[in-house]
DNA sequence: ATTAAAAGGAGAATGATTATTTATTAATAT
DNA sequence: ATATTAATAAATAATCATTCTCCTTTTAAT
């Protein structure tokens, strides 16, 4: 993982060449995401949110998170029960999700570029985007 | 894809080796799956099994559905809108979805055990399932 | 045929996510 | 500085796939 300042830099960047707004509660957002190596859910964001900025809604983040996600800000990854969000690594990667404690992570996989590749080759799809998705047990739980 | 005959003969094996009853309703969405190379949803199962018994209820499509999830005769593939079904592979293998019309097929991918095993030795996770999806647009949409 | 358990049908409830409405706030012009 | 305008936040209602509840019907075993 990256510096988190640097990470924020780069995202507050992105929302200034685009001319949003950065607001005080985008900002705690940012922050959060840029700092996270945790993959938090909405309600994970939200909760944190909360403590610096005690009436916002939940709307918010959704909204924040949605509008992050279309500047390329953000990876949404749909679990089973709700999304996780990764504002490090902000393009498709693979992740692995403990059934038990819902500890997200992504694991350093080589040859994912090829099996892409393969998948647009042997389908005729142009592949635009993908998720790769492992269930399991994390050490600590097992 | 296998003999549908041969695949429903399996899963009707199965439920009754489970004890469950074998009622028309069931049958009917048995033989949708085994048949159908289409991954189907489940509001497409409802609308086929309708027009055998018109009275049946959206519910029972989706009970039936989670009964054979259970007893690993059917794959649950969760996209953004809602779920597909694979009752020819109940088990995990990649996907290939066209964002334009909706078309899912299976893609003939090497290497899928090795990036499972690869994703269990680096993070150390006991990985018990996975979902490898792809999105694009199929050969007849672009 | 009887019986007990399982399954089906109808519709209400759930819950994550979106949309809408109204109120603030910040940017720009005058 | 003040007014004008547009963007954003907050609150809350709506959506929609899925699940649940309650009651009736069917199944399969005796
Ligand atoms: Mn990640
Ligand atoms: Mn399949
Ligand atoms: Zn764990
Ligand atoms: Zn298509």
């Amino acid at each position: 993982m990256a510096d988190p300042q640097a990470r924020l830099e780069q995202m507050l960047a992105k929302l200034k060449s685009r001319n949003f707004r950065l607001t005080p509660q985008r900002l705690a957002v940012l922050q959060i995401l840029a700092a996270s190596t945790n993959h938090p859910s909405v309600e994970d964001i939200y909760e944190e949110v909360k403590q610096v900025f005690p009436t916002t809604s939940l709307a918010t983040i959704y909204k924040t998170v949605s509008l992050l996600k279309e500047i390329h800000e953000v990876l949404e990854i749909r679990f089973t029960d709700s999304s996780r969000f990764d504002g490090n690594k902000p393009y498709p990667h693979p992740h692995i999700l403990c059934l038990r404690c819902g500890r997200v992570l992504d694991p350093e996989l080589p040859g994912v570029d090829q099996l892409v590749a393969a998948a647009a080759a042997c389908s005729g799809y142009q592949i635009v985007d993908h998720r790769l998705n492992f269930y399991g047990i994390c050490p600590d739980c097992q």
